[in-house]
DNA sequence: TCTTAGTTTATTGTATGCAAAATAGAATGT
DNA sequence: ACATTCTATTTTGCATACAATAAACTAAGA
């Protein structure tokens, strides 16, 4: 990743390494139960361990990462069960954000939601994986924001990053990125609506259809 | 506190002072805004500033404490617009959390909802504040675990802790103790109905309360 | 050949020390 | 008297060093 040394983020170098693991395991670069040493990630940022050891303190609270007693941490990986479970309440977050959204749409909340929406679909036609992940995740963060509550919008970004690394694996064709750009739009409408109850339905359905496609996939 | 040093729990010593931390900022016990000082804490937990450090970074993530750039770590504060904001999420949470656990009740479950109910009422009587503090608590956690969804528990648990300073001050009177075990019963028997509708209602409701009185208290 | 005990190695968890930055205080000038 | 600048102290953030524990490997015995 040329981001890792170059880009210079606000923050401590702690912080700075956790956005950027942070951002790596949402993309799904690294995988689920995967172990990470300190030692290489030390390397990696040209920092000692212990600004390291502060990002995986970070991240393991956060859940994104699970420690070991000794034995090191890793990249969370979940069981089909656990997978359902977290799907369910992602479910119910992702549906209350659509509703609360619907009711307060902005104008500006409205212009972001088309913005990030035009740029899934250049992805998905131009069959970039990586730039489809991005701004898929930019969509979905948008109508997080659009629902004009911060703390809504954070508890819902930070599922999405733990289901990142099983998510990312479903779209590994260009046929996938194509077919979710396509479906981003029954969602907008809905929520354009300003009908709450279509829009959390639509979302409802969305969801579910995600569930079933990172199931197959994992 | 008796619990700081004498207490052996399991872990390492940075998940402890975290947990001990946690506990008590959600109970209230450290005050919004107040800054942490790493070498008192150091000093009070018997360790160096490393695993305090840990903690620190743990609690920031989870957004129990805010961390300025070189200025030292502080208890969360919020203003009343950012409180109403994390009470409607909350409330959110909450709801779909009464509304699944009246779906998949079970009987184990039920027998814990049923056992906390007595401890709050037991402390309540007993006019001991902080008994209620923990029994309200168990309560609550009772009803995120009736859910059988372990992700949807941990993240209402976390709102929990992080409006429980404010929360708490609203716990200032005998009178205040007992109509909160009170208003219990009504959540509990719509739970207990087994009617989703009813329960995420009535939980609405608990919670919509809950709010108005904790905006007065603050 | 398989099991088991002992040893070695690698890695985590903790302590200490140092440098940079911010706050507080003192001194000087207007 | 007030503002401003320089200094000093406190405190964060990072690096290094050390201790403790678990994994890996070796070797010996059944």
């Amino acid at each position: 990743m040329a981001r890792a040394l170059g880009e210079e983020q606000k923050g401590s170098a702690g912080q700075r390494i956790a956005a950027c693991l942070r951002e790596e395991i949402g993309a799904g670069e690294l995988r689920p139960g995967q172990r990470l040493d300190e030692e290489a990630l030390a390397a990696r940022f040209g920092a000692s361990r212990t600004p390291v050891r502060e990002a995986l303190s970070r991240l393991s609270a956060q859940g994104v990462l699970v420690q070991g007693a000794r034995r090191g941490v890793f990249v969370a990986q979940y069981s089909r069960e656990e997978l359902a479970q977290i799907f369910e309440a992602m479910h119910e977050i992702e549906t209350a954000c659509a509703r609360i959204a619907s009711q307060r749409l902005s104008l500006l909340a409205r212009s972001d939601i088309e913005d990030a929406q035009a740029a899934c679909v250049a992805a998905a036609q131009a069959g970039d994986r990586a730039a489809y992940l991005r701004a898929n995740e930019a969509f979905h963060l948008a109508i997080y924001k659009a629902t004009g509550n911060p703390f809504m919008a954070a508890i819902a970004s930070d599922f999405r990053r733990r289901t990142g690394p099983f998510r990312a694996k479903k779209f590994n064709s260009h046929k996938a990125l194509l077919a979710s750009a396509q479906s981003h739009w029954a969602l907008i409408e809905d929520i354009f609506s300003q009908d709450s109850a279509t829009a959390s339905k639509s979302m409802r359905a969305h969801m579910r259809a995600s569930f079933l496609e990172t199931l197959k996939a994992n």
